[in-house]
DNA sequence: AATACAAGCAACCGCTGTAAA
DNA sequence: ATTTACAGCGGTTGCTTGTAT
């Protein structure tokens, strides 16, 4: 990797931005756009790194910014997805219009972290996140075994719009969730993907994540190879369950190869996964 | 009023992923 | 296949402001 020129050798300004930059900034990007981060500063006359500019703007000029204290709502937010997401700030700002990862980086290492521990301390109990999960069983078998009897419908789509509400999922969504031990993962373990069956384009098209919603019926159980753990050792797979909306917002690591796998090596026991 | 300490926030640093050459 | 350049991300730093002594 090569790494960019120090800013300060190349006669570059650092620091707090003044009022005038600011303004430089702000009507170069009206005009012009930011194309290109790097070249732009030179061109809008700016004694700034491209970087610099870029920060300054995403985090502080931008039109859409939204300033001012966090509400309630924003920090129980952002208290769930990083349950959820841990410390991955862009993607919790994504759902979080008019706040940058920055903000809301430093809200939660100079409030949110504390009130959490200020809590944990009063329970007895451990973190109450727990509460929000399924039950997860061992199993000596390997593979693992997703079973849903409640409610009726778990609609994806709905954690995408997430809100508070949609964070408190109770654990009586799921009524059992049995988890393999990834210990016993071994690397011959595997199945062949010759039998995975030819999906629709359409599957993967804007169109079909935008505007449906994939639905998964109640009573239905999904198998999870040792092959996907050994293909996604990311995978927290109570969590990637619940969490299965981010993989239409690319919010998820691996999240779209995941639940493309899902939906066709599964696909007898998964048959009624709609789109 | 002066000093010390803590909290909040903006900005920087260094790394990673990725597209282009 | 490799190298290069760049954008983006998360961790960290350091300045500013507020509060306690």
């Amino acid at each position: 990797m090569v790494r960019a020129p120090c800013c300060e050798k190349m006669g570059l300004k650092k620091g707090p931005w003044a009022p005038e930059e600011d303004q430089i900034l702000t009507s170069y990007i009206d005009k012009h756009g930011h194309g290109n981060w790097r070249a732009l500063p030179k061109q809008a006359g700016l004694l700034r790194c491209g970087k610099s500019c870029r920060l300054r703007w995403i985090n502080y000029l931008r039109p859409d910014i939204k300033r001012g204290n966090f509400t309630i709502e924003e920090e129980e937010t952002i208290i769930k997805l990083h349950d959820m997401l841990g410390n991955r700030w862009s993607a919790i700002a994504a759902k979080l219009p008019g706040r940058t990862d920055n903000e809301i980086k430093n809200v939660w290492h100079t409030n949110l972290k504390k009130r959490l521990l200020k809590s944990d301390q009063s329970k007895s109990k451990p973190s109450s996140k727990r509460a929000i999960k399924p039950k997860i069983e061992r199993s000596d078998s390997n593979s693992s075994i997703i079973t849903q009897s409640e409610p009726d419908k778990f609609n994806f789509r709905e954690m995408d719009t997430i809100t508070s509400s949609a964070c408190t999922t109770s654990s009586s969504d799921f009524s059992s969730v049995t988890v393999g031990d990834s210990k016993n993962i071994k690397s011959e373990d595997t199945e062949s993907t010759e039998t995975m069956p030819v999906i629709d384009e359409s599957f993967w098209s804007e169109a079909a994540i935008d505007d449906e919603t994939p639905t998964m019926s109640s009573s239905q159980s999904l198998t999870i190879s040792n092959e996907m753990r050994l293909q996604y050792p990311f995978a927290n797979y109570e969590e990637t369950f619940q969490q299965g909306h981010h993989a239409y917002d690319s919010n998820f690591d691996d999240g779209m190869d995941f639940w493309y796998d899902i939906f066709t090596r599964t696909n007898d026991s998964i048959e009624l996964l709609e789109f």
